[in-house]
DNA sequence: TATGAATGAGTCTTCATTCAT
DNA sequence: TATGAATGAAGACTCATTCAT
């Protein structure tokens, strides 16, 4: 009622990020259905009407708050790969890099997982939209390599569908909390893509 | 009222896998919460109190088809590396039977996913009370693999989180219908998995 | 299941009573709706359709449970008053014999009260026959007292109005557990009955 | 849909109140069970999540009204207590007063009827503490008539025991329509009471 | 523009009663 | 005759959405 202070003037776009932050936080922490939208608004310490001027449904408020964390990281990704020019820094870089935000962006994995159960239907088209983009990015890279004579030369598709299922393993499984030892996380997994599992000397001429 | 025909007397426990089963496919198409247990009784024909006779709530019922599967899963994996002498192929097996088992068992995938979201607190327990399991048994091949000089000589520990990760990642990426190729990819999954993705010639120069 | 041991052989009758007595426990303990015919059944145990064999439904059987028991009690004060020729011996009779009834047969005490409230219309037709029943015992009683110019010449209406409230009163305080004194509470309640609760002393002055 | 008229604003507290008094007379009515909170609303002309809004559950929305209720009572008969002087006018008052109430709130007594069967763990506390209360305050009067020589020198916890069992019958009784003749009934009562059965010729000789 | 009171469709769960064995 | 599995009507409660202020 009170709400005395300052009262700071927010734009309608400052605004709408605020509830499109809380929402997230409190979807990620008890789900889409056992979310309240008046929970959301009591955080917020605004009308739940309010929150309705900014998204029609609360199917839209939560799809959007997929969506705009789905783009931080699909920009994040881009970003890198196309920073780095060598493929194999490329490969490594792109595991350290989802571990990473998976490990900063809990509240978002658990949404992902959520929405998948509760959206399938509706939700996965652009849920493979991105996986599809970021799979085409990573057989860039790959084909890259290959040209340069650097990966092995199995098909191209084999290769991005193993990364891509080493990948979402590492969203899933990431949820639990793991440790500040991320960094070296990612570069033991990279480490096993790029050289696997056997040893050099069954390969003759793979020992180091 | 119809049950027409001959009324096939069941038993107990007939009539409740009968439910499970039906109840796992509902699940699974429409997400716990959009269940409505009138549907499950509806398919089966029968009253919906009957349901409760067996579950005595609709979470239960919906825990028990993960439960049930979970242990089909964890049952014919283990078997299979017990009868698997060669580390090798144990790996490449480990690899096909989940992929087999994703592909044969949609419904109960999305289940698992579904569970995750709704019952975070309370099942994520049992879910890694498996997991746990299976990282175990995975350790140990790879310890007997290094023992033989077959593995390369780095932290059975990492080789388990990569394959665990990478299993995960087969577990959610193969809800998506994959057709019967499943057998070839496989076996392209743990090619890379076991010889990496690096060219050979590749691994002079690269070798840390 | 098994029920092994000698499984006596019981008449209907008996069946009926056992059922009966069981019953009343049960309601009296958790009143009427909250009492399920499976649980009588099972502390009986016999399967739930054999109770509906001597009883066609809950309601009657809760009601049979009743009345059995109120027809104990008119009976056990009828006799006590038939047997008492003495009105004013008779009074206190009557209030003991209740305060005794009360005390032993809380359960049906409690039936009563659970009655009252779920069978308002239905029942409250038989709860009042033998309330008038009672009533009119009374009148009778106290008729015979005026008449042998012990009691006062008051309306004998009056007199039994307050008789019958005092042991409406008895009825339904006595729910909670009192002690073995319930003769000299009787003794009480009846000593103020009969001579009021003004001193002697006063009674010339106040007297109308 | 309708809601013709003026839709006259209500403070919060005043739709409480609204609410509470059309429960209780559907609960008087119908018991506690036999409600269904849609009758409440439809009464009420309002949705059914309106009444929630106001009272947690069904449960809460039916003791609030037994409470609300209880103190209205024991209000007026405190009042009437202190207000009183006379210890013999005393209890002739807080007998035509609880006749009155009684008459005048059949619904009410309805409700404790049936809260007695249906809460009977849960609200027992509640109404025995305010019966302890009315059974000191009568203490208090009885000891004062004592003390002013008025009331006969018997044990004061025996008269009260007395005078709360015949109010419960006043209260119990009282719950088939009387007519208006309640101040006559209120009056003969109290006289029994004050002056006992016995005629007063014969107090002589039986007294102890 | 912001609010939050009101709404009522949607669902789980209970349990008296039936009836095939 | 005894059983207990099956039934499904009934009813409490939730919560997204609306809309008057």
């Amino acid at each position: 009622m009170a709400k005395r202070g300052k009262k700071v003037k927010v734009t309608k776009e400052q605004r709408r990020t605020q509830i499109l932050k809380v929402a997230c936080n409190v979807f990620a922490r008890k789900g889409y259905r056992r979310t309240d939208v008046q929970e959301i608004a009591d955080r917020l310490k605004i009308g739940k009407g309010t929150i309705y001027r900014y998204f029609p449904t609360k199917e839209e408020l939560f799809l959007s708050g997929v969506d705009a964390t789905m783009h931080k990281l699909a920009d994040s990704v881009i970003q890198a790969i196309s920073r780095i020019k060598d493929p194999v820094k490329c490969i490594t870089a792109i595991i350290e890099i989802l571990l990473d935000f998976c490990n900063r962006n809990r509240a978002f994995i658990e949404m992902v997982v959520t929405e998948r159960a509760e959206f399938k239907d509706r939700m996965d088209a652009s849920f493979r939209a991105l996986e599809r983009m970021r799979s085409k990015r990573i057989r860039e890279v790959i084909i890259e390599g290959q040209r340069q004579g650097l990966f092995r030369k199995i098909d191209p598709t084999a290769i991005s569908v193993f990364l891509v299922t080493l990948l979402s393993g590492v969203f899933i499984t990431s949820i639990p909390p793991t440790d500040a030892s991320i960094k070296r996380e990612g570069k033991s997994l990279a480490d096993i893509c790029l050289h696997g599992i056997l040893a050099r000397k069954a390969t003759g001429k793979r020992a180091k």
